[in-house]
DNA sequence: GTCTATATTTCGATAGAC
DNA sequence: GTCTATCGAAATATAGAC
């Protein structure tokens, strides 16, 4: 029995892709237990609830829906930079897997806000303060106007795909990727702009 | 018997009422039916399904939930414009019916594509196109850097609202006022600096 | 821990009378 | 159009054997 196929993770890989396609309403545990290839006793023998179930499942999927800057710290100039990740970021949140998340999440926050809370804590708190990170210290350089790194990278984020990520959440998404492109390189100019440090006084 | 309250609009006010705080799963048709004061059948009498129903509770409260702009196309300069504008439109995109109506849309857009087709027709299509219509004045007047009116009207309501938006969708609003306030206050800065006329050249 | 089988509830939709 | 009564399906959770 490898570690990899316990039942555990076998449960929790069924939970993943049943939750995320059909949503948590629609999601009944029979389908779980015989997508995971175990009885619904097994099941309800891991987790007592549908909601710990499900707790569990947003919990382990938001840790994958992140982004690491790190990687783009090199030294390249602010613009490339702001550039290139934000392509990435568009890339992520718009994404089938993590389009599908925020939608069952915020179906199901009301109800139980835990989950919202979760969510928000393993995928886009870490993705913000990564950003801000960045962009407190290009403030510092002086090659952006200083203001409050967090604001200001939630500002980046919303103004690159807030409309894209909207749509695509109502299910009418941009489906041309030159738009896409577009509308990306549209809000990192904005941003730059916007943040374009001061003109020595 | 008084027209504002016929069996249509009793249902229609019901089923607003039952959607909007528990959601569309768990709305029962029964629900409906006793808030409305009238029998299931009754209701099926009117509406062929619940899908139905929810459709056009959908459309009625998404044209609802705009703004027009036209009160401040005033001789206002444009920066006074956008703030007051900025105030209304987030007050109104993170006032509770709208935030739960997103939510409800969201998750049952997967479902059924054409709720969400209604529901941006009749609300956010109409707050981009009157936004955009003024910003493309301005832009015309000089008042603003040359670029789509529409594209711009979309990154503004995002700077302004789109992370304290989404942070009310999952269920973790922010509950400070004053943050808000600066949120707004800040986003609006950033894109009248991103959209300055450039310098004649 | 895992299975089969089932108790119990809930809900969408309809039948039939008026 | 409106009502009462009900059917049939589906799903959460548990009982009891191994």
């Amino acid at each position: 029995m490898p570690k990899g196929a316990d039942n555990v993770t076998l449960i929790l890989d069924a939970a993943r892709e049943l939750f995320l396609r059909n949503g948590f309403g629609s999601t009944s545990m029979d389908a779980v237990a015989r997508t995971a290839g175990v009885s619904k006793a097994t099941v309800y023998a891991h987790y007592d609830s549908k909601d710990a179930l499900f707790a569990a499942t947003v919990a382990r999927e938001g840790a994958r829906q992140t982004l690491d800057l790190g990687a783009h710290f090199a030294d390249d100039n602010v613009d490339d930079v702001l550039r290139k990740f934000g392509r990435e970021v568009a890339e992520l949140l718009l994404s089938e897997p993590v389009v599908a998340m925020r939608r069952i999440v915020a179906s199901e926050a009301g109800r139980d806000p835990e989950v919202g809370r979760l969510f928000y804590a393993s995928g886009p708190a870490n993705l913000i303060a990564s950003l801000a990170t960045y962009l407190g210290q290009a403030m510092d350089r002086g090659h952006l106007r200083r203001e409050s790194p967090r604001l200001a990278a939630t500002q980046f984020i919303q103004i690159i795909v807030g409309d894209l990520q909207l749509r695509a959440l109502i299910g009418q998404p941009e489906p041309d990727r030159t738009v896409h492109d577009a509308v990306v390189a549209s809000g990192v100019d904005v941003f730059l702009r916007g943040y374009a440090a001061d003109p020595l006084t």
